[in-house]
DNA sequence: GTGTATGTTAAAAAATTGTAAATTACTCAA
DNA sequence: TTGAGTAATTTACAATTTTTTAACATACAC
């Protein structure tokens, strides 16, 4: 299992969170939503988040007071903060620095924009989500970053969905993914698709590999096993 | 054959240019020095240093402003930015991020940390010292430093984003870079260009290349390939 | 046998990329 | 500043590949 990252994200407007969860949660991160200060330090004392955005103007707690409340707590020395202002205002940014925080993100921000800011903020801190980008099992090799399989030393070639599909099931070799997850992890909650469509695929990934590799468990879903 | 590292230090005291000189140029790196930003950009323009070192407080264009030109300037994308500032101004700090800098160095520095600071800042970008600036891939030869690639011995000219272009996908030969990473890397994140602008460039190189080498991963993107 | 879950196939639909040509933006020199 | 010449981008389709659907076949448990 491949420790996530956790990102907490404290703003008091609802669309603001949705938007920022939404857009890192795409990039594979856990996030964990507080609509305000008080919340906020909780959840960050027991998740223990790597990167804690946090919107400078909220009621009752603000999000200055709230990054100092943060940084006195000891188990999160290492976490980054960063603010999320109302475009630049200038006072808000340098008591923000005041305040302990890294980096300040303005508002608006596009989805871009934000995800790429929040990669480089994690790494200037060392956090990375390093997925060994390669994996050998058996006969089979795969290397994420190059997106290229090998099957007996001959490269194969997997289309987008058929590649993740095959990502899904190698990642966990042995067990079994239901149809509901490998819907929910190949095709996103949103799509919503035939019933045959895994069916075609499965087909697909069993075409490349020989038939080898791909076991059906009537009733529950597949898995992948060598 | 290494070529040595450039550092340019901007300031407009005769010692504290002499001091940073003489510390730097004891690690083998080579210092160029000016007392003010005009001269400053002038020389960074024509030298192209791996990193500049920026004094905040000059007469006439002070360092902010300066670096804001240096940004402007393409050649220097890749250029580390870092200032220095006496004692830590909060003020200077934080208009130094958004002209910008990449860092901020605190006067009075002791050259240890001077040193060990500049390198760190180096490293994180990935300039070496043994690092040359020629890639050979195949029947491909790309000097990075000199703009100009040799394919088959035959020299090829690539005007300035095709070669941005394809620095980027020959940098990790094989990995495949997303529409996303190419636009963010080539393009700039605020940057906003059409959808085939990529494939136009793309088709470019393939011209040039005679069709070898870059490879489409559909649904995915482009990697190099040799 | 009946019924449900899965397998198979081909064709339709959708998504993505390739290309030429036109347009716009830049650059550099006069 | 202007204008020629190059580079960059957009446009409008064509071509290609991937993904999904739909119809039917098969397997297996009860």
């Amino acid at each position: 299992m491949t420790d996530s990252i956790k990102i907490l994200v404290v703003d008091d407007e609802e669309d603001i969170l949705e938007f920022l969860g939404y857009n890192l949660r795409a990039e594979g991160y856990e996030v964990i939503v507080a609509d305000n200060g008080i919340l906020a330090i909780e959840l960050a004392k027991k998740h223990n988040p790597s990167l804690i955005i946090l919107d400078v103007q909220m009621p009752n707690m603000d999000g200055i007071i709230t990054c100092e409340k943060i940084r006195e707590i000891d188990s999160l020395s290492n976490t980054v903060v960063t603010f999320l202002t109302a475009r630049s205002e200038d006072y808000s940014q340098i008591a923000g620095f005041e305040a302990g925080a890294d980096d300040y993100i303005t508002k608006p921000i596009r989805p871009k924009v934000l995800v790429s800011r929040v990669k480089a903020l994690l790494k200037r801190r060392g956090v990375t989500k390093e997925e060994s980008t390669v994996l050998e099992l058996g006969d089979i090799v795969v290397d994420f970053e190059k997106h290229q399989t090998l099957y007996k030393g001959q490269e194969v070639t997997f289309a987008k969905k058929e590649f993740k599909l095959l990502k899904l099931l190698i990642s966990k070799p042995g067990k079994v993914f239901t149809r509901d997850e490998i819907l929910e992890k190949v095709w996103g909650l949103d799509l919503v698709v035939g019933d045959r469509t895994i069916d075609v695929h499965i087909r697909k990934l069993r075409e490349k590999l020989a038939d080898h590799y791909i076991k059906t468990i009537k009733g529950v879903g597949y898995k992948f096993e060598y």
